[in-house]
DNA sequence: CTCATAGTTTAGAATTATTCTAAGCTAGTT
DNA sequence: AACTAGCTTAGAATAATTCTAAACTATGAG
């Protein structure tokens, strides 16, 4: 069942008005790569799998193109970058204050919501540095 | 001020103790190596700036056996990997349970001890998994 | 003590994720 | 319509890490 042309319209128009909220250019590809991301909420993304994802799509855009769009939404405030593998990088359309569940084998990440951990304790940082956040990663196995 | 022969022999002696008892052959590399770990507690080290180390101390090993032991160590507990930073890999001499201070800029980690931190509320994992280990991370930037 | 061998080390090649370069496109303005 | 700053891209470059396969060594058996 495909989307209608009327809701890929809105889809698209919304985008446009997103990226250019954001100070960034809506050229083909950036609406592109924004209306797969932000389609659905929460997803995790790595540069490659995002690539494989629009090029299945069958549209044409670069792997370099998806690593700078990857930053782009990333300062843009758009994503939020998860480091939790040395591998690889993942992106997470999610930009709210949350934490993840990782399964390594599989290179899946999950959310856990952001009232659902709670970190205390956390010690006054060295002199001279501030607390810029607070990563909470729980590291799942296979049982 | 040098440490002196005897202390040597005791450190090396220790060493080779502790290498035998997790299963790895006291090779000279992998006494060194150790040698320069364990001597204090509590270091973060990445391959290349422990292979630096090693160099500098007029030990000659090579990067891959560098690598090859970091991962050794690893797997035998001696050693904890810390992923904090996409670009390399950091390991930890404090195997036990402790969080940490990550400084991005300058690739510094700072240990949090223990029991300073509390992390409340950790959601049963999706069915099939279970809990391997809660990593904290606390980001911190110059103020 | 000497040997045999399984385990180790190593140089250098290979791999992988990511970034860079610089040449050609394109959105937005004039 | 034309200009231009910004964007995209192929392919080269980089950097961390792993692999390969040949040379070495710890160690247990004889």
């Amino acid at each position: 069942m495909g989307r209608s042309a009327r809701d890929d319209k809105t889809l698209t128009a919304l985008t446009v008005g997103r990226l250019r909220q954001s100070g960034l250019r809506p050229t083909r590809q950036r609406v592109e790569l924004a209306s797969l991301l932000f389609k659905d909420d929460d997803r995790h993304v790595t540069a490659e799998s995002l690539h494989d994802e629009i090029t299945e799509a069958g549209v044409k855009v670069s792997l370099a193109t998806v690593y700078n769009t990857l930053h782009q939404f990333t300062q843009a405030g758009l994503l939020r970058q998860v480091i939790v593998d040395a591998a690889r990088s993942y992106f997470d359309t999610n930009t709210g204050d949350h934490q993840h569940f990782f399964l390594e084998k599989e290179g899946l990440l999950i959310d856990i919501p952001g009232e659902t951990i709670a970190v205390a304790g956390v010690p006054t940082p060295p002199p001279g540095l501030a607390v810029d956040r607070v990563d909470v990663v729980v590291r799942v196995k296979r049982a």
